[in-house]
DNA sequence: TGAACCCCTGACCCAACGGTTATGAGCCGT
DNA sequence: ACGGCTCATAACCGTTGGGTCAGGGGTTCA
């Protein structure tokens, strides 16, 4: 038992951290660039879908389905305004995959706080 | 400026983080359920393929062209020993990864060192 | 109610992906 | 040189993924 925790025996997993179903959704949400885009345009600022379109050589339908995925994987999260659908990141869930992943390496824990 | 750098005014890309491109294929790579296993399996170890094999129920040509695609994202690297094939984690690259994607969000900048 | 706007969903197409089997290349032992 | 072991590649197949266009549901305003 070389890094053993506390009380249960195999305990890789941290409490609250997302499960590994939804971490491979996070995964190939984050594996296309159109997606990796959006959630930049995201940090900082909530956006409608038609702004989001606007940043796209791409179809609303296109962008649509994109969103989807990324709400699908809690990467973000949507609110009816009016006509408006706004979209904002979901940052908690962000950084939970983000530490739930990486911290399994110890090469990235250095990098964790 | 929270976080402002020394001189260049649009410095979200560290020196020395991978380009996008990369990036993309990091997740691709991560985005499926066997290659995220692997890596927790070469984290500590390195690994000849065929204990790699032994660990799944999947076929060794199967491994191997998940193992190309792990070395295509250079999250791993292989040696020839011998006989065998030795693949271990390219640590550097998987943390570099880490803080270049996710270092672009402010929720996740918290959790970084 | 109806028109206009915003967005999502369905149906479809082609490319990419993940699995298989068969085969071959590379390295050892005898 | 040969046989056996390890691993990679080629060819193939079904499924998933990302794109399109067409259409429809929700909301606002007159």
């Amino acid at each position: 038992m070389s890094t053993a925790a506390s009380t249960a025996e195999v305990s890789d997993i941290q409490v609250g951290a997302p499960p590994r179903r939804q971490l491979t959704k996070v995964f190939k949400a984050l594996s296309d660039g159109t997606r990796q885009e959006i959630l930049r345009l995201l940090e900082g600022h909530q956006r409608t879908v038609g702004e989001i379109v606007g940043n796209f050589n791409l179809s609303q339908p296109t962008i649509s389905r994109h969103l989807s995925v990324l709400k699908e994987a809690e990467l973000v999260v949507d609110q009816r305004q009016g006509q408006n659908v706004i979209y904002r990141l979901n940052d908690e869930a962000l950084s939970a995959s983000m530490r739930s992943f990486f911290g399994q390496f110890r090469s990235c824990q250095h990098s964790l706080r």
